[in-house]
DNA sequence: TCAGAATATAAGCAATAGCATATATGCAAA
DNA sequence: TTTGCATATATGCTATTGCTTATATTCTGA
């Protein structure tokens, strides 16, 4: 779903590979992000099919870029894409949950370390997404001239981000308390 | 990773690749999941690399099966990873928030809709959570003579899995109320 | 003047993922 | 007897991912 993601920022405003992996970083990084070679192959594929076309753009200050525009063909796409219901809930995958689930075979202070440690990064996640992507989606709103439905789209999926630190902080709370218990029984 | 969940399964027991797979739906799905044809795969090359082997075990009732078995090398390739810490939150990707965020190029009305029938799913998967996989989760247990911390690390990632439910239910509630307000207020 | 960082583009390549497809055994229900 | 489903194994193949690597321009600070 790249391609859609590319698409669907580009339907909003000509960009450069650069732009788009900053507008990724700043505003759908707690939900969609990609690898900046990720972005460069798909748009050439993109660009291959027709959907979107790239202009040479010199900089005064900076190295040249290469701004991409959507095209029509692209435009039907992405709405042919917006159009399409979602079915299913998208499976996730969770490096921790996964180490968690087999930490019975390992050491409860060792886990309790790690699960520590996530609770400090998982923190800093959620400063972030209070203090700062506000500010960055309210810029690039502005950029891309964003109605009132983009603003509460999102800002919405910016929200997303936050109940979903909370919730993590808070299971790890109360997962960190278990082991503490269990620990504390001489059970490991 | 796939290749440490299948290593991690057979440190308790061992296991035929079918088996895995139900041990995954029942027990880890909403933090990993994997595709059959990738578990067989999988297996394949983890023998081939000499962390287990396999034996065709024939049954009464149904068709043969491969059980495999852990060795001495992918024991302790299962304990290097667990003793190896994880200092990264793994990034996310979540199909529903993508469409969302770009949603506010196409219709409110059609976002409602999709976030209604997302709420359904969740509610599903919530009561799931709550109600079948710690029945799935007990008897797995007691298939696997799993330890004290074996059990509180995998009722902690069930629970991972309830509050990440609870959240985005929240969240959905939370968002439609806010699109309804719009959709009243006839900016769309 | 040079080094480091930011800006900017892009390919190589191995690993992973996911969907489709294929084949087989065995049981239960119609 | 036949069909459908569960059980069970496994390959083909395309798409995607992610990490590495490469190269270049421009600016800033030491």
């Amino acid at each position: 779903m790249l391609k859609y993601a590319l698409l669907g920022f580009l339907r909003y405003h000509a960009l450069s590979g650069y732009d788009l992996m900053r507008l990724m970083s700043d505003s759908t990084r707690n939900f969609w992000h990609a690898d900046l070679s990720q972005i460069y192959k798909t748009l050439k594929a993109l660009e291959e099919s027709g959907l979107i076309e790239s202009t040479i753009e010199p900089q005064p200050d900076h190295p040249d870029r290469r701004v991409y525009t959507l095209l029509e063909a692209g435009q039907q796409e992405m709405a042919r894409w917006l159009a399409q219901p979602l079915t299913d809930v998208s499976p996730l995958k969770e490096s921790l949950l996964l180490k968690v689930f087999f930490s019975g075979q390992g050491e409860a202070t060792a886990l309790l370390t790690q699960l520590r440690l996530h609770r400090d990064l998982h923190r800093h996640n959620l400063e972030h997404y209070m203090e700062q992507t506000p500010r960055d989606i309210e810029r690039n709103l502005a950029m891309v001239q964003g109605s009132a439905l983009d603003a509460l789209c999102w800002d919405a999926t910016r929200r997303a981000g936050v109940l979903y630190e909370e919730m993590y902080l808070r299971w790890l709370d109360e997962t960190i308390n278990r082991l503490e218990a269990l620990i504390a029984q001489g059970d490991s």
